[in-house]
RNA sequence: GGCCUCGUGGCGGAGUGGUUACGCAGAGGACUGCAAAUCCUUGCACCCGAGUUCGAUUCUCGGCGAGGCCUCCA
């Protein structure tokens, strides 16, 4: 393997790019917002969990497959979550047939179970850990942290106080508040909207834990049953499974304020530190065609309806196409979804899969300057134009070359345009598959089965007879009835006899 | 009102104080019965203004424009 690159990542919270030094290079962690499982995710959600994969992946590859730490919750404490299951199940819980957490599972399954095979077909792994939060409300059997504990601990270390049936994070007893989204929260005041609670010692402060009526789900509290605030539980997992400070903490930039700003607050205040993550990683928002995703607008698409359905430009979207359109645009950058991106995508990979067949290559090695610009802050267009450049080694003319070297189908046979080896070439293809693969991309499909490709092998030959008796309007018939299931066939010549030879893809 | 991003050719997307990637689409050509694919050639840009400079798309300031957050949100 070739050396190993430099790392530089984008932190918001110095607003820079910085060289990353992990805390422990045996075990670097990081953890990630996942989402809320009260409904199917939509493809804004899937970027960050695609731009973190690939951050994973490269993590593992510069310090190794064992000592990198991924967590990434599953948030299932949400009101419109409680508020299902208590919809749904309520009678059972009465009865007790079910507990609250059972239910509560049972609402989240099915949408946490979609959120997984979606998020696979797009070809993300699995992280480390994937906590659920509703496992980490109260103290647990194992001694890992849990919100309760970390309450208890706030309110010791006179960093929240009880109000108004809430406990609430006290940020005035925090001197160095706002770092992260550089808000001061006395000029935040002028044009906020928030309703000044009465019982809040200041409009800033957030909720720990509130109390629920009868009806309303909660757990068991040293102040009444009740049910945690938002962003209590990613203090609680965290350091569940990271640590009180660890390396990397990612999600979208809607979450810097006040997702992430409160969870910094709460972690360092309980555990009296001086940082929560060393580097804080936020991705763009996503818009489609043009326009912020909404319902009302109607163009709110989710990851399975891109996938199963033709309701985006009328067909579906293979995951790796949706992947790899993703990642034409930098992370930070805001990137809209269209069509004609999908369809970019979709090209790049056909052609990629056409040369890789034609090269009968596979992946090596990834390259040392692609992995170079993956490593800067994670430039995966820059990335994406090395793989573009590798699959193409080798395949121009040179256009000082004699015009009838030019000439001529690069597909059916060499020496007509390439001017490198048929090895050379191959090398750079097979360095590229190892590069599109480190991306977390298939480009080579599996094959047809045996008996279906037969069948197309015994139409195409058919079609061959036709075409030597002239027979023209049967033959192209034949090729638009197989067009029309998703073959292509592709006529071209052999170069040796002349002879006419057809080729088939599957369409993708 | 406060805070944060960002403005490069038809689109995506790099980069640089002076010779401007790459991909897609377009145009022309080769090949071809026609498609498809492949190959060759090719047009097109750096939001506006001022400043710094021998010289700015690249640096500084101002303006204009787009987006985000401040309320649940990837």
């Amino acid at each position: 393997m070739a050396e190993k690159p430099v790392l530089t990542l984008y932190n918001t919270l110095t607003r820079s790019k910085e060289p990353f030094a992990p805390i422990d290079p045996d075990n670097v962690r990081m953890y990630v917002c996942g989402p809320t499982v009260y409904d199917f995710a939509h493809i804004g959600n899937a970027r960050p969990v695609i731009v973190f994969d690939v951050l994973f992946r490269l993590l593992r590859h510069v310090y190794g497959e064992d000592h990198v730490t991924y967590a990434r919750n599953i948030t299932d404490v949400d009101d419109k979550i409680n508020a299902r299951a208590l919809r749904d199940f309520g009678k059972e819980i009465e009865g007790g047939a079910l507990s609250l957490n059972e239910a509560i599972r049972r609402v989240t399954e099915k949408t946490a179970n979609q959120f997984h095979a979606d998020i696979a077909a797009l070809g993300a792994m699995q992280p480390t850990h994937e906590p659920r939060a509703t496992e980490f409300v109260q103290p647990r059997g194992d001694g890992k942290v849990d919100m309760i504990t970390l309450i208890e601990r706030l309110i010791e270390r006179g960093h929240a106080y009880q109000a108004g049936g809430e406990v609430l994070f006290d940020t005035q007893s925090m001197a160095d508040y706002g770092q992260l989204s550089k808000r001061n929260l006395d000029e935040q005041q002028a044009g906020a909207r928030v309703a000044v609670d009465a019982h809040k010692k200041n409009p800033g402060d957030f909720v720990l834990w509130k109390l629920s009526s009868p009806e309303e789900p909660g757990w068991e509290s040293p102040w009444g049953r009740g049910r945690p605030g938002w962003h209590i539980e990613c203090s609680a997992m965290s350091a569940a499974y990271l640590g009180e400070t660890f390396d990397i903490h990612g999600g979208g930039l809607d979450l810097i304020f006040p997702h992430h700003e409160n969870e910094i607050a709460q972690s360092r205040c309980a555990h009296g530190t001086p940082v929560m993550s060393n580097v804080w990683m936020h991705n763009g928002f996503l818009q489609v065609e043009g326009r912020k995703m909404s319902k009302s607008e109607g163009n709110f698409f989710t990851i399975s309806e891109l996938l199963h359905e033709e309701k985006f430009g009328g067909r579906t979207w293979p995951g790796e196409v949706l992947r790899l359109a993703m990642l034409m645009t930098h992370y930070r950058e805001p990137i809209d979804f269209s069509v004609k991106r999908l369809e970019e995508a979709l090209a790049a990979l056909n052609r990629w899969e056409r040369i890789a067949r034609e090269e009968s290559a596979e992946p090596t090695e990834p390259d040392a300057k692609f992995l170079a610009l993956l490593a800067d802050d994670l430039s995966t267009p820059d990335a994406i134009a090395r793989i573009h450049e590798l699959m193409n080694f080798g395949r121009w003319a040179d256009s000082s070359a004699p015009k009838e070297h030019q000439k001529g189908s690069f597909g059916f046979g060499d020496g007509f345009s390439g001017f490198e080896s048929a090895n050379d070439r191959r090398s750079g293809v097979g360095a590229a598959l190892a590069c599109l693969e480190f991306l977390g991309l298939k480009v080579v499909r599996d094959e047809l089965a045996d008996d279906l490709k037969q069948g197309v092998e015994a139409i195409i030959q058919m079609r061959l007879e036709l075409l030597k008796a002239k027979n023209f309007a049967e033959a192209d018939k034949i090729r638009d009835d197989l067009a029309e299931k998703g073959i292509q066939l592709k006529d071209g010549k052999d170069p040796g006899t002349g002879e006419r030879v057809t080729t088939w893809e599957v369409r993708r």
